[in-house]
DNA sequence: TGTACATCAGTGAACGCGCGTTCACTGATGTAC
DNA sequence: TGTACATCAGTGAACGCGCGTTCACTGATGTAC
């Protein structure tokens, strides 16, 4: 058989790729070509005709995924917001932008399979490294930023080890990270000394 | 040939352990047995005859990561120690025990492959409850310890997505988490509103 | 202190199955005239 | 407006290889006597 009718090949390789993100969220990152196809309802030979080889799928798959986190960032920047760290807010939003710990771990999931092979943690790797220094240059005291940045990420990967980062205090601790990056009268006022004495 | 001298069962069965982690780490979750039990000096049947199946041994090698991850809590738990918080004190210390990005990132790339696999993520979540519950109960404000522990984690997990959290404002926000926790002083003066304005 | 025998701790070849890739083929679509 | 033809977007069978598992066999170790 030919071309399937009432749909273009553009839409054939969309849902090749979510079929993908689909199957290798819930199988894993061995989730197999033939499964994949006939998820978004094609041959095996048809899934190859779009993507030469697994790998190209794979590939094509995270950077769509990087993508999508980077359209997310921008979607949460506040176009009005000009003041020092209007970036790092976004980001904290972006996040944790999943409502649910089930969302989360559905996320998580995707990444993490696809972070096992070693060229996608390569890539994965040059992109983190482009919005830390992206964060670094958003004008915030490098105190402040490692603080509100490791606690979003901690609650955004707690799901990821089984634990809840949806509980009332997390939601107050979101907005009060974010309260914290808004007003520079806070950051000098930390409650907590400079020195090592904490150890 | 029959039984290898120069060494016990015991210490074939910890070195094929050993093994397993190291190939996981680096060839991933689908590292052959073959390749593990050679990189532990025996054969392939001879691994099967310790482990039944790539599943048990998967299963053996994670039920002993857990249990070292509790030996590193308890090591780190200061026996002078009896104020609220010090479990939350050791468990902040254990996490963020690898000295160097590349020691974290070792540590996250086993788990990680590990927790593919859905019967070792069941396992890992069970865990992590009962992590979660102990830390409940360890006498802190909850908003004190989501903080802690969110920026603890985040600060553990960073290394996974290939940013640093071993610079120098990380070290001392992880001084000034564990500070936090021994002063009850501040946890009212935090300096952020209980609202929701940050938002 | 030997000896016979059971069990332990393996070896290594063979099997079978799943899966990525190749390949010959095909019907639908687009285009030149 | 047909028609011929090239190309596109697939199909589905076959191949080959890697890997988990099975199995017959074996030398070393432990033990009863």
């Amino acid at each position: 058989m030919g071309r399937t009718a009432g749909r273009s090949p553009e839409e054939t390789r969309r849902a090749l790729l979510a079929a993908a993100a689909e199957a290798i969220r819930v199988r894993g990152i061995h989730a197999s070509l033939d499964e994949i196809a006939r998820f978004a309802g094609v041959s095996k030979g048809g899934l190859i005709y779009h993507f030469a080889s697994k790998d190209d799928l794979i590939m094509a798959l995270v950077h769509a995924e990087l993508a999508a986190f980077q359209a997310a960032v921008d979607a949460e920047s506040d176009p009005a917001d000009t003041a020092p760290g209007r970036l790092t807010r976004a980001y904290i939003r972006a996040v944790l932008a999943p409502g649910t710990d089930d969302e989360a771990r559905e996320s998580l999931a995707l990444i993490t399979q696809l972070m096992t092979l070693p060229a996608v943690a390569d890539v994965a790797r040059a992109d983190a490294e482009r919005i830390e220094a992206a964060l670094v240059a958003d004008g915030l005291p490098e105190d402040v930023l490692a603080l509100v940045v490791a606690a979003a990420d901690g609650m955004s990967s707690a799901p990821l080890w089984g634990g809840s980062a949806r509980t009332p205090a997390h939601r107050r601790l979101a907005d009060r990270l974010i309260h914290l990056t808004r007003h520079p009268a806070l950051w000098e006022s930390l409650p907590w000394p400079t020195g090592r004495e904490g150890a």
